[in-house]
DNA sequence: CTCCTTCCCTAACAAGTGTTTGGTAGGTTA
DNA sequence: TAACCTACCAAACACTTGTTAGGGAAGGAG
């Protein structure tokens, strides 16, 4: 999905190259509490020592940890769409029609704000202005490619005759990506609805509309 | 709609009282900028700096028209929410049916997104936080307010029987809520949709569903 | 002319920011 | 025991933040 600075091996030239080594686990937990406060207060309202109270510890410990305050946003993020595509280009694989492909790319986002609901929360309020960052392109590669599953499905449904031709279609799109995605502002793990369950009333309403059929 | 401190004629005990009085029409327009730019690089992201920056000035000379950074933003939400409940109130007290209520409200609501388009962006981003802040609390209260006029349209169009009553209703409300005002994000004016254009699509998908009637 | 108001600038302030450096307690290894 | 590693603390750093105080240019009013 994308290259991250450190990844390969040994380069002469890195910069920091920190001669300890922390533990991926503690990193995980850390990351974790660190989108938690991220995705409550906004990135930029976030200071360091925030996270490090939430944590337990004081500022100069993350330091240990992760060499910047961006860096753990960028792992948040990262992770984050490492596993939605990974969800996403299953169901991209599985050669279903359009109208089921919707309706599974629906549900497997709806799991994915159910599992990642922090980073979604973040990725919703920080995206459009980091993307213009190079550092986190590989977000806006990400859009891209997402534009280009939705948007495809949609035409071929609009082609095979499932879809409305009548509806201009990246209007249709953008109102499918962000009645999922804004979901996250409500949702909250734990409650009386199941990802699933919600997934089947939000395609119910998107495809079959709210009003009664007369 | 709300009280603001200074409203009311000369209070002995106000903390600030200035000496001098700048002009409304100065205000409105470093507002607008102050708006955009808060817009674009949201609240906490935008440094006084670069509100004076952008208004071609120093960022003390900011403090010739406003009592702080945050009042600006006060001003800037207080005015637009302003201007929307007078346009809601207008449809509300119209007495017509559910759907047409419905239908008169977000296209009420996509005017408003033209109109004030970076106070929505503003009020989308940040709302949930500044909420909880009391000097914000009438954010809140139209949220309530919000929630009552959609809700009880909803089940108003359930009872009558145009609108489905298989659906969680308070699904429904957020689905319709979020669609809406989300579309903020995307849209900009004097695109090639009108305002009513947007509306007219949008109350489409949502009424009747993308989905082809078989 | 002088006075006054409007509007902005210059220059600084204290608080808070992300980050670095050196140190150290406790456990593991040799 | 000695050497070492992990994970953190204590204290500071350079810088940015919102905000303030005093001053001054421009223009209208008397």
């Amino acid at each position: 999905m994308r290259e991250r600075p450190g990844d390969n091996g040994t380069v002469p030239t890195a910069k920091k190259k920190p001669n300890v080594s922390p533990s991926p686990e503690r990193r995980r937990e850390l990351l974790d509490t660190a989108a938690e406060v991220f995705a409550a207060q906004g990135y930029n309202a976030t200071t360091v020592r925030k996270i490090a109270d939430a944590a337990g510890m004081l500022a100069g410990s993350l330091y240990y940890h992760f060499d910047s305050k961006e860096s753990m946003l960028d792992e948040i993020l990262a992770t984050f769409l490492d596993e939605l595509w990974a969800g996403y280009d299953t169901v991209l694989a599985a050669g279903l029609g359009p109208r089921e492909t919707i309706e599974a790319l629906v549900t497997e986002s709806f799991r994915e704000i159910d599992r990642h609901r922090a980073a979604v929360a973040i990725y919703q309020k920080e995206a459009r202005t980091l993307a213009t960052q190079p550092r986190f392109g590989y977000l806006a590669d990400s859009q891209t490619k997402f534009e280009q599953a939705w948007l495809g499905t949609l035409e071929r449904g609009v082609a095979d005759g499932v879809f409305r031709a009548d509806l201009d279609i990246r209007l249709t799109y953008r109102f499918i990506r962000d009645t999922v995605w804004v979901a996250v502002s409500w949702y909250r793990p734990g409650g009386q609805h199941s990802p699933e369950e919600i997934a089947r009333q939000y395609l119910s309403m998107v495809l079959d509309g709210v009003a009664v059929r007369t």
